[in-house]
DNA sequence: CTCCTTTTGTTGCAAATGCAACAGATTTTT
DNA sequence: AAAAATCTGTTGCATTTGCAACAAAAGGAG
């Protein structure tokens, strides 16, 4: 435990306490850790979680296997991540998805719910920062849930990708950024086909708004993009 | 005030909450009301929220008004909802809407960070109530923007209406029931054109996998539409 | 009842996109 | 370096969907 405090000091949940402080909250709410083997599945689908998790080491994958046996992954969490927040917080909400260890993994489950309702006497100011923390918490994620279903609402590919192009413009602040990813991936995220995000992309090209070689994107016309994504 | 207890005791932050608790919690934390005539802006849109609303009386409309000028309508709070609680709990968040008074309306705002870092001795219990319920409240739209997006990510308008039919089903736990509002806005909750959710209405009726007459959808074939649904 | 407005279903057509197959480029393995 | 595997762009074709125009049905106002 003790040799953790380092990792979860930078922890979105545990930011700006002492590491002491930390340790007291774990001891008075009971965390504790566990060791999953890649593969083993540490939360079940169709069950209840009173208790959030940190990623401590190794990787942790939110899957959903589809009634024909397809398996689609919703979400991957690496080292530091806390998943299982905003359900443990949710009366009586089930898990959707299966998490399961993607590598060797080891977790602190943490009871999210207590800390929110009983009160530690002798570690009062961590505990309201802690709160604090888990409401940043949750609102980060819903307005990332936001920000996808923004992209999904736009009618046209073009819309889709000048949308996903000038936040992440946005957000890197400049025009010219890598992004992470096949092109696989980015279609998925988009929600489109591969080839059908690729002809786009080529058009776009011919068009002067941009350039995409690989990972590696250019806008060239950031008022025409905004117009394309529209409002 | 006082004569909103009433009212404010079947809100979703204050449930549980006895009437004089409720009243203890504003007067500690500094609530006030304030009354909005139809049409005037409660909350800018680019503006931080430090606080979040309670519709006492009237209609409360989050809006959206894109570079050419038409406006969209976002969302829409009644009596008894509560607004302006996800930006308010964010780390410096701008408010991506504008929040008007759809009538005139009458509001009681409360100081939610605070409630969350600050302890009132005076009220410890009802104070942990609200900050359980409030955790509820964010989950709660957590989820219901997941549903949406799940809704959205279907590739296809059929999948999409049968989802959407299904987890009505589910939600009203009858084959047969009915929906609220216009077929515009029903394609708009599934992000399509209507004439094209007319048509493809007809055919899922010509196949008899369900009737729908104006509001009225009754399904004849679950397990088909499950299968249209996808995973 | 009649006229008028709103909602809904229908259809032809055009645009957008999924799908599949393939070729060139890039990366990884042997 | 050669071979194999993966990723990316391109294209033809079929399907889906948006759009617009119209007609029928429903609902409201006088």
């Amino acid at each position: 435990m003790e040799k953790y405090l380092p990792l979860l000091e930078r922890t979105a949940l545990f930011e700006g306490l002492a590491r002491s402080e930390i340790a007291a909250l774990c001891r008075a709410f009971g965390c504790h850790t566990a060791y999953y083997r890649k593969g083993s599945v540490i939360l079940k689908r169709g069950e209840p979680a009173e208790r959030a998790g940190i990623v401590l080491s190794g990787c942790v994958r939110a899957e959903r296997n589809g009634a024909d046996g397809t398996l689609r992954v919703v979400a991957r969490q690496e080292a530091l991540a806390l998943f299982g927040d905003v359900l443990s917080v949710s009366r009586g909400c089930e898990s959707p998805v299966d998490v399961v260890a993607a590598e060797d993994t080891e977790v602190l489950f943490v009871p999210l719910a207590a800390l929110m309702r009983q009160d530690a006497p002798e570690c009062r100011d961590a505990q309201a920062r802690v709160r604090m923390n888990l409401l940043g918490e949750l609102s980060d994620k819903y307005w990332a849930l936001n920000r996808r279903l923004e992209l999904l609402r736009a009618p046209t590919l073009r819309a889709r990708l000048a949308r996903l192009l000038l936040s992440e413009r946005e957000e890197r602040g400049s025009d010219s950024f890598t992004l992470s990813g096949t092109r696989e991936m980015l279609a998925a995220e988009l929600g489109v086909n591969r080839s059908a995000l690729s002809r786009e992309l080529g058009r776009l090209g011919r068009e002067g708004l941009l350039t995409a070689r690989r990972g590696r994107f250019t806008l060239h016309d950031v008022a025409a993009l905004e117009r394309l994504a529209g409002e």
